[in-house]
DNA sequence: GGTCGATTATATCACGTCGATATATCGACG
DNA sequence: CGTCGATATATCGACGTGATATAATCGACC
């Protein structure tokens, strides 16, 4: 879960990891604060499997941060006393290779655990990279999600059985699918709307 | 999570695990189908505390096993041909015990992890269980739980900063927000009005 | 000009959950 | 008779979480 979203961060620019929180929380939809017991061992895992690289920052301040993947810097040294010469509590700043920008197009395109909500709307806010025809698949594949899981929940337990607590539980979960459903049916919409827009500048048939 | 979910049905009655399963998704509307591999670890530390005991039922057929203090007097027989519900393999029935009880009231009336709309959801489908106050507590935190949640979600990134996918993931999690709260609220009128009924109905008994 | 708390930053731990898998029993269907 | 699908228990590795430790730097206040 957490590498897609890593390297679709990588995607755009390089990050240390204590911003790559941030950034999961505010460009993709992560709840609240992703847990450093996470990031940290999945940029281990994303680094021992080729996907990113570190670029070690020497200088406390700026590094990789603003300037994006232009890196041409050889910035000034500020004398530190201990250890390596590394700025500000050592930062380590995370680069995407080749192999992960190829593993990301992979994992993103895959369609197999979209039933998964938090898997879905990481898909969806990173889609950019994605066909059009990529879009749609994965649209329909978590419209069929939903659908299934909105037709289990009203032949589960006959609603009379239960409390108007827990009845109350079951009907807002419904709804709330339901919700989701139509946000769906909005992006296909779109999708279909781009369509017509390519063929007609696109095809003149 | 999972430890108040399955006291909170041996409340009602002895369950086996696979059994724990179904109702977990149908009465308590946990997401489909909670792993077992969660499910059985559950018991095991549940057992291990003192909270539930086994009650094995050592002949694979039918088997009364007593208890059912609620399902007793239905449970007798039921045509046993192709109705679902009996297992074969040696089947391990869950009973909740007093300390089980205490805990589990402890645990229902802890509003500490109601951040998380799982927590949340489980909670509420249990909280006939609850005091009108402390239901009203929850209600109350879970509520200002969202609120800083759609704030945060409000005062990330400026929208502007994010391609249209991006975008739209925001906006319909902050739409989704709301319409928890609205639910919320709508909880919390009812609330409100069970008071009212009580202090007009309070003393009629 | 010194300390204090907030923020930036990396890292590790125990624990819980998940998905996959192994195993076994039974009823139904052919 | 075989095997398929539902019932049923159990374990495994992988992953995410929350808590905690560590540490440097910054701004604020006195």
């Amino acid at each position: 879960m957490l590498d897609i979203a890593i390297l679709g961060l990588l995607m755009e620019r390089d990050h240390h990891g204590y911003e790559l929180r941030v950034q999961l929380r505010d460009r993709l939809g992560l709840s609240s604060n992703v847990s450093f017991g996470s990031i940290y061992p999945a940029l281990a895992r994303l680094e021992r499997h080729g996907s990113v690289e570190t670029v070690i920052a020497a200088d406390g301040r700026l590094t990789a941060l603003s300037t994006g993947s232009l890196s041409g810097e050889r910035a000034t040294l500020r004398s530190r006393r201990s250890a390596p010469g590394l700025g500000r509590r050592g930062r380590k700043v995370y680069r995407i290779t080749e192999r992960g920008r190829q593993e990301f197009a992979r994992l993103l395109a895959d369609p197999s655990t979209v039933d998964n909500g938090r898997n879905f709307s990481l898909r969806m806010a990173l889609a950019r990279y994605l066909t059009p025809a990529l879009r749609v698949t994965l649209l329909d594949r978590r419209r069929g999600a939903l659908l299934e899981r909105l037709a289990e929940l009203r032949a589960g337990t006959q609603v009379s059985d239960l409390d108007s607590y827990a009845r109350a539980v079951m009907e807002h979960g419904a709804r709330a699918i339901e919700f989701e459903i139509a946000w769906v049916d909005e992006l296909l919409a779109h999708e279909r709307i781009n369509d017509e827009q390519d063929s007609y500048a696109g095809d003149a048939g």
